[in-house]
Parts: structure tokens; C-alpha cells; sequence
DNA sequence: GACCTGCTGCGGGATG
């Protein structure tokens, strides 16, 4: 290595990957001639798998460039920040940080790596005031407080470089967002003959080019930097002995445990992924329960479990000393540093992008292939499998949707500007047009948002605490201290639920649970958290007290969280699955497998191919059933069962209830469902499909609970200080009230407006369930008339079940549902 | 406020 010369003479290149053997870490794994693009000063994205060394090669490659090219850099005392790395993650920046401050060293340059985040100390904040570090390590948030502070022109004046880490994950979120504006303002503040550099490191998304394109913004010429390796996967499906003998319904798959064991023991660290947190608590239950031995080598981590525990939980991986870790994708990310050789993922994982990034956790050693074992919780998702290998080999991987005309993220950043030097109207709205979210905002809008944080807007113009911005000489600013103050708290994205933290009573943290789950039991009641059984003592404050218990039976809690659709992508491939599945399954082990259920389904009904739709009307003691099955994951079929259902209550008078999963949907009426050959492709047609969609949710009602969230952003309603805050049934009822008078009086509010696209866009997947009439448009429509429930539709049927039955019953259902289906063929 | 299986992520500075 270079030590501690003065001079760095050999081309940085060589430097990097001298860097990173001597860390046995994988090679650089790009050609040298694109080395010369740090060199040449340019901006764009890097992408390779995990674990190739993505990170020091863009930091390395971008600070040795500028040290060849201004050698005095090293000798100068004060430099100022040079490089500001944004990451969306708290856990690891410190790891991080020390580790290039390290690398640094090594090679003789005297710079200093800081972190500032939410965990920074004010006597850190402090220091770094006085004593600018050359690198500072970010998250966005944090970066938009930087922004609110008074004078920040000054720390940022000096900035060669942003490098923005897991690009593909902020990338269509507001945080990304948040990404976007603060590129905007950093870039007018370097000076015309060093532009300032902008790198994003992604993982392999469907569309990188967008991705640089919104990370660059309109002013910029990038790269991508694409390393030009693919990491092997080794995907291995665990099955059961027989496909008879597996349920066709169910999510846990808790059952498969004796099939899972032996991959644990066989391996020497294993993540074992679900999709659910509950699941995550009864799977490490179960697997103490079925080998008592992995005492002490186990453990769980998951959002909801007391953050110090899941630090030591990471540690303890990278020590080596756990044997499984139980987890939820708490462990997607950040796990860089402390690889496994072995992944597990229980049940389907939703989409493709998903599942390889579970994979890549593991084989990090070079050359080493990622092993991931899939367990299958019902039935059909044995066909999963087989669509993953297929996904995986093709590469099908997602693309992220960038978010575009978030009013609530601008309205907090205009605040955010004000509070800092404040700003000038028409520079602001020509900086903030340069971004891809706010390229085609409107004058009238951009006016329509100065009204609404300087009086807010005509409707709150009597409210002081929404005068938050004034006007003084053409600048804006926010002139109030406890504006400021109120302000600087709030800004971010991210609205959570309502919260309670659970600590014993002779102190410690556990972990969160939710208001409305604990709010259901009374002292005394037990319940399972972070792997324990605790005793309800009391709720105080917003904390709920506990003890340890010995009980037998305890409550699993429920955490409300996304609701996770099957992806476009992965929902295509099966579809081809199981096209194959009837026509050519020799062609594959898994389909060769499923061929009793296959064959049950085509005795009942059909197997549909790629080109068609199956629709199965069943009539049964519960009454008329209509199922349908497009593969389009649940918010899709969700409003596409109530567009449907909307359609055929135009024919005659008819009431429905509707089941939806992520294969298909059910209609279910007491009188005769009118579906027929003649109206059916009607019933479909994309023609008028929005005016249809819109009488058939309720889209006021969704729209109200969207509300609630730009309103937090947009800072129309307060969470309070942090420590104390407010029940989130106060937050509702101000967020409700405050909605009614907007949606009253003013339709037109552009906030308003902004809640009903978003539920269009992510409650409703408006523009997939689009496409996937157009798809059907298009496609042979099917109508069978089985004489019993199907395997297709079983599993629909029984979350239909789910509200009237306990879980014990509904497993007793289950299996005699199944046995009936199975004897009537 | 409703979901009932339902993920993850963040977070004070200016003044005395």
C-alpha cells in the first residue's frame, strides 16, 4: 500500500483493488478503462451485486481523483466537506465511517470521515460546526436539517461530490425525493468549473436509466457503470414428501420445520426470512420447540424488536456465534458487513428484485455462489419456485416508479429553505423544476403553495400557526423561532403508526407493539414479543409494562403493516408456469411434482394457459361463488373485484361480498351470479374502466386515510414533540376534521388532490390494473362451472373464512374443505 | 380509523 507517502502515484485503479485483497474483499469488478470515469470528473451509477466492494470503489475512486489531481488537498489542514454520503440507513454509518477513515489512513491522506444522524450527539453536531469533517456520512433527512440551518451555504461550498447509497431503494419514495431537492440545491451552490459530482450506487433494478436520469436531474450528463459479472444463485426448493399431503391453503408454513432443520444444521449461519413479523415470532418459537439445542444460537429480528437488541442480534451474526437468525426485511438491507452462508425465504417473496437481494445475503466470499433455500407455504406456491428460476434466469427483475408531484415533500422543503437562509420564489421554483418529481409543476400550483405556507391557503388564512413562512424583500423566510423549532422535528417522510414501547418493569426495552393490538388485552394477559412471553402489568404514558411469564398459551401480536402485492413481474412468469404446468410439466421437476394438483384442477376445472383467463362459477351451501384469477397481487384484484362487481350490479339488483389473494378474487352473492359467455368480455372491457372504478371504491374513504400522511408531510397537523407523543387517535380525529372542512370547502386543494392520486397510484395500482385489462382484453376469457371448490380457489375461499371462524376451527375447516374437494373428483 | 397475515425506513438549532 501506499503508507504514509505524500504522493499517490499509481492509478487508482490498482490502488482500489490492492485495497480492497488486502481486506479480502472481492475484486473491483470493473474494467480499468472504466476507472477513468471517476477520473474524467464525471457524474453516474455503479452497479454490481453486493458484496463486490461497490462502496469503496466509488468512495476510493472519487477522493483519489481529486487528490492526483490537487496534491495539496493532503497537506492542507482545512479543506472543507468535500464528500457527502447519503444512506438511507442509522445502523451501519458509523461502521462505515470508520472504515473509510481507515482506508484513508492507509493510503496517507489525513481526512476525516463524520456521521450525522439522528443518533449524533448535539457535542458532535458541535464539533463538526467548528471542525468540518472532508467527509460526512447522511441520511436524507438529516441532510434537509444541514439545509435548515442558517449559513449553510458555508459548509457546502467547498462539495465536490454526492455519492448516494442504495439508490434503488430510495428511488420511488419521497425520501428519494428528499435526494432529488437536496441535489437541486447543492448543484447551484458549486461554482460554474467544478460541477458538482453526483454517484449513486444501485442494485440491479429493471430501469437503471431512470433511475440516473432522476438522480441527476435535467443538467447533467452520467454514466452507468455496470460491473459485468452476475452473481450465481443456487435456488433449492424445500418440499414436502407428496404434494397430497401439503395444504392448499395457509401462510405460515410452520409445518415444513422438520424439512428445515437439517438445511440449518448442515450450514454454519443461516437468515431465515418471512414475510410477516407475527410469522417471524412463531417461527423461532417453533424451531426452539423442535430442536431445544439451538438455544442460544437463534434469534429474531425484526422492525418491532427494542433496536439495541437487533444491534447486538448484528454483532453476534458477524461474530459468528448465532447459528439462525429468524427475521423480516429488517435484514434486506445493511447486512453488507456481516454475511451468512445460507438464506431461507418462507413463503412467496412477493417479487423478484426481493428475493435475489435475499440471496446475495449470502456466499460473499469471492467467487462463492448464494445459496437460498425457498420454503413454500400452500400449494401453489410450489410453482413459485419454479417461477423464481425462471425470473432469476432471465433477470426479471422490478423497476421502481419514481415518485412524481409529491405537493406535501415540496411544501416541507420550501418550509425547510425558509428556515434556512430562506430563498427568493422564482429561483427556488426554477431550482426545484431541474428534478424529476417536480419537472411539470405549474406556475399556478407553485403559487398555490407559496398562499399555503405563508397564510395557509384561503381556507386557514385565520389560523396563526399556519402563517409559517413571511415575505421580507422578495425573500422568504420563517421569522419565528417556535416555527422553526416545530419545524426542524418534523421534517421527514416517514408516517409511522401508533406506537407504544414495551419495557419490563424492572427496566430494559423489548421492543413496539401496536395501540390497537394491546388495546384488546388486560393485565394479566400474556403475549409474545422479541422471542419472549410477557405478562400485561399496565399501560402508563404511552408504555406498556411487563413481565416475564411462564405461561403456556400467549397472544401472537398483529402489526399492521403494507400489504406487499405479488409484482407485475413475478405475476407474468407465473402465469407462464403454469401454461407450462399443463402443457409441457416433464419440462420441469417442480411442475412434474404438482402434477396430482394439476390434475385435480383440469378434473374440476382448467388449468388456463398464458393467454387466458380463468373465471370458475361454483355454487355451494355458502352460496353463489365467481372466482377469477389474473395473478396480479391483491390491491389489483381488490378493485378489480369491486369494478367487476360495480359492472354486473348495473345488470340486475345484486349484492356481493369479495375475497382476494394474490392469484385471483372471489365474488360471492346469495342469488345467482348473471355471468355468462355473452356478457362476460363486457364485464371486462377496459373501455370506461376509470369512470367505473371510481363509482365502485370508496375512494373518499381511502383517500381520508392517505390524507393523514400528507398532511403529517406537509406539516397541516403536528405529531408532537418526540418523547411525548400524541395518541394516534388524536392525530386521526385532527387529520379527519381538518380533511372534512378541505374536502368541503375546497375540492380543488391540491394536497386533497394529491391523496386521491396516491391512492390511486399505490392503494389501487390504478395504471397496473390497466394493463392487466388490456392484458385480459386481449386474452381467451374461460368460463367453468366446477362441481366443487378448486385448488385455484381454495386458498381464496378460505381468507374469506378467516373473519367468521377462530384460527383453530379454520384449520379444522380447512382440512375437511380439502378432503371433501379431493373425494368429489 | 380500519385492517385482521401483512415489510422497511427517519427525526433541534440558535442564543445567553
Amino acid at each position: 500500500m501506499a503508507g504514509k507517502n505524500k504522493h499517490i502515484s499509481a492509478s487508482g485503479f490498482n490502488i482500489i483493488n490492492e485495497w480492497l485483497q488486502s481486506k479480502s474483499l472481492q475484486p473491483f469488478p470493473f474494467q480499468e478503462e472504466t476507472w477513468q470515469l471517476y477520473a474524467e470528473g464525471l457524474s453516474g451509477i455503479v452497479n454490481a451485486p453486493t458484496g463486490f466492494g461497490k462502496t469503496f470503489s466509488v468512495f476510493l475512486g472519487v477522493v483519489i481523483d481529486w487528490i492526483n489531481h490537487n496534491p495539496d488537498y493532503i497537506s492542507r489542514k482545512k479543506n472543507g466537506l468535500q464528500l457527502l454520503w447519503v444512506t438511507p440507513l442509522r445502523a451501519l454509518a458509523k461502521d462505515v465511517g470508520r472504515a473509510m477513515e481507515e482506508a484513508l489512513f492507509e493510503l496517507g491522506i489525513p481526512w476525516r470521515v463524520a456521521v450525522r444522524n439522528g443518533d449524533t450527539t448535539t457535542a458532535e453536531r458541535q464539533k463538526q460546526k467548528t471542525n468540518t469533517p472532508e467527509v460526512l456520512i447522511i441520511t436524507p433527512e438529516s441532510l434537509h436539517l444541514l439545509i435548515a440551518t442558517k449559513h449553510n451555504k458555508e459548509l457546502f461550498k467547498n462539495l465536490k461530490c454526492v455519492a448516494v447509497d442504495e439508490w434503488h431503494e430510495l428511488l420511488g419514495t419521497k425520501r428519494g425525493v428528499q435526494v432529488e431537492l437536496a441535489l437541486s440545491y447543492l448543484k447551484t451552490l458549486s461554482s460554474a468549473e467544478s460541477l458538482l459530482r453526483i454517484w449513486g450506487i444501485s442494485a440491479t433494478i429493471g430501469n437503471l436509466d431512470e433511475a440516473l436520469y432522476v438522480l441527476l436531474g435535467d443538467n447533467h450528463n452520467g454514466t452507468i457503470v455496470k460491473a459485468d459479472i452476475r452473481k450465481e444463485i443456487a435456488i433449492h426448493t424445500i418440499l414436502p414428501e407428496t404434494v397430497e399431503c401439503f395444504p392448499w391453503a395457509g401462510h405460515l408454513g410452520i409445518r415444513m420445520i422438520e424439512h428445515v432443520l437439517p438445511v440449518i444444521h448442515n450450514n454454519t449461519s443461516t437468515l431465515l426470512f418471512t414475510n410477516v413479523r407475527s410469522q417471524a415470532e412463531m417461527w423461532y418459537q417453533a424451531l426452539l420447540d423442535a430442536d431445544p439445542d439451538l438455544a442460544g444460537v437463534i434469534a429474531l429480528h425484526h422492525s418491532a424488536i427494542d433496536a439495541e437488541v437487533r444491534v447486538w442480534v448484528e454483532e453476534q451474526l458477524h461474530a459468528g456465534t448465532l447459528k439462525v437468525v429468524v427475521c423480516t426485511a429488517s435484514l434486506d438491507l445493511g447486512v453488507d458487513f456481516r454475511p451468512v452462508d445460507t438464506v431461507i425465504q418462507v413463503g412467496s417473496p412477493k417479487g423478484i428484485a426481493r428475493f435475489l437481494q435475499r440471496a446475495g445475503r449470502s456466499g460473499h466470499s469471492p467467487g462463492a455462489v448464494s445459496n437460498i433455500y425457498f420454503v413454500p407455504t400452500h400449494s401453489l406456491e410450489i410453482v413459485e419456485a419454479a417461477a423464481l428460476q425462471e425470473a432469476y434466469e432471465k433477470q426479471l427483475v422490478e423497476s421502481r416508479t419514481p415518485v412524481v408531484l409529491a405537493f406535501d415533500t415540496l411544501v416541507q422543503y420550501m418550509v425547510t429553505r425558509a428556515v434556512g437562509d430562506g430563498f427568493v420564489s422564482d429561483d427556488l421554483f426554477a431550482e426545484v423544476r431541474t428534478t424529476n418529481c417536480y419537472r411539470d409543476i405549474t406556475d399556478s400550483e407553485w403559487e398555490w403553495l407559496l398562499a399555503f405556507i405563508t397564510y395557509g391557503g384561503s381556507l386557514l388564512r385565520e389560523y396563526d400557526e399556519y402563517h409559517r413562512v413571511v415575505n421580507v424583500d422578495g425573500v422568504y423566510r420563517v421569522a419565528n423561532r417556535r416555527v422553526a423549532m416545530r419545524h426542524r422535528l418534523h421534517i421527514g417522510t416517514i408516517v409511522g403508526e401508533a406506537l407504544l414501547r414495551v419495557k419490563f418493569m424492572s427496566g430494559g426495552n423489548v421492543g413496539t407493539i401496536e395501540e390497537y393490538f394491546i388495546s384488546k388485552l388486560v393485565p394479566g394477559d400474556v403475549f409474545v414479543l422479541a422471542g419472549r412471553k410477557l405478562e400485561l402489568v399496565m399501560i402508563r404514558d404511552m408504555v406498556v409494562y411487563v413481565r416475564k411469564s411462564n405461561a403456556k398459551k400467549a397472544h401472537v401480536p398483529a402489526w399492521a403493516g403494507g400489504r406487499m402485492p405479488l409484482s407485475a413481474n413475478l405475476g407474468s412468469v407465473l402465469r407462464h408456469k403454469f401454461q407450462q404446468a399443463a402443457l409441457e410439466p416433464h419440462t420441469n421437476e417442480l411442475l412434474m411434482f404438482m402434477q396430482p394438483l394439476f390434475q385435480k384442477q383440469q378434473e374440476l376445472s382448467v388449468v388456463p394457459k398464458e393467454d387466458e383467463l380463468l373465471v370458475e362459477l361454483i355454487n355451494t351451501k355458502d352460496g353463489y361463488h365467481l372466482f377469477v384469477y389474473p395473478f396480479e397481487g391483491r390491491l389489483v384484484h381488490q378493485a378489480m373485484a369491486s369494478l367487476i362487481a360495480y359492472r354486473i350490479s348495473q345488470q340486475i339488483p345484486i349484492t356481493f361480498s369479495i375475497a382476494m389473494n394474490d392469484y385471483g378474487f372471489e365474488l360471492l352473492s346469495d342469488q345467482p351470479i348473471p355471468v355468462t359467455e355473452d356478457n362476460i368480455r363486457a364485464l371486462f372491457n377496459p373501455d370506461g374502466w376509470y369512470t367505473d372504478l371510481k363509482r365502485s371504491v370508496n375512494a373518499a374513504e381511502m383517500g381520508r386515510r392517505k390524507f393523514r400522511d400528507v398532511a403529517v408531510i406537509s406539516g397541516l397537523v403536528f405529531q408532537g414533540m418526540p418523547g411525548a407523543y400524541k395518541k394516534q387517535r388524536h392525530l386521526q380525529n385532527s387529520t379527519s376534521l381538518i380533511y372534512e372542512v378541505i374536502s368541503q370547502n375546497e375540492p380543488s386543494n391540491i394536497l386533497l388532490q394529491q391523496a386521491y392520486t396516491e391512492v390511486l397510484a399505490y392503494e389501487i395500482e390504478s395504471a397496473r390494473l390497466y394493463n392487466a385489462l388490456q392484458r385480459i382484453h386481449e386474452h381467451n376469457i374461460i368460463i367453468s362451472m366446477p362441481v366443487n371448490l378448486t385448488p385455484f380457489c381454495f386458498p381464496i375461499k378460505v381468507d374469506s373464512l378467516r373473519e367468521e371462524l377462530s384460527s383453530e376451527k379454520l384449520e379444522d375447516r380447512i382440512k375437511r374443505m380439502q378432503l371433501s374437494a379431493q373425494k368429489q373428483a
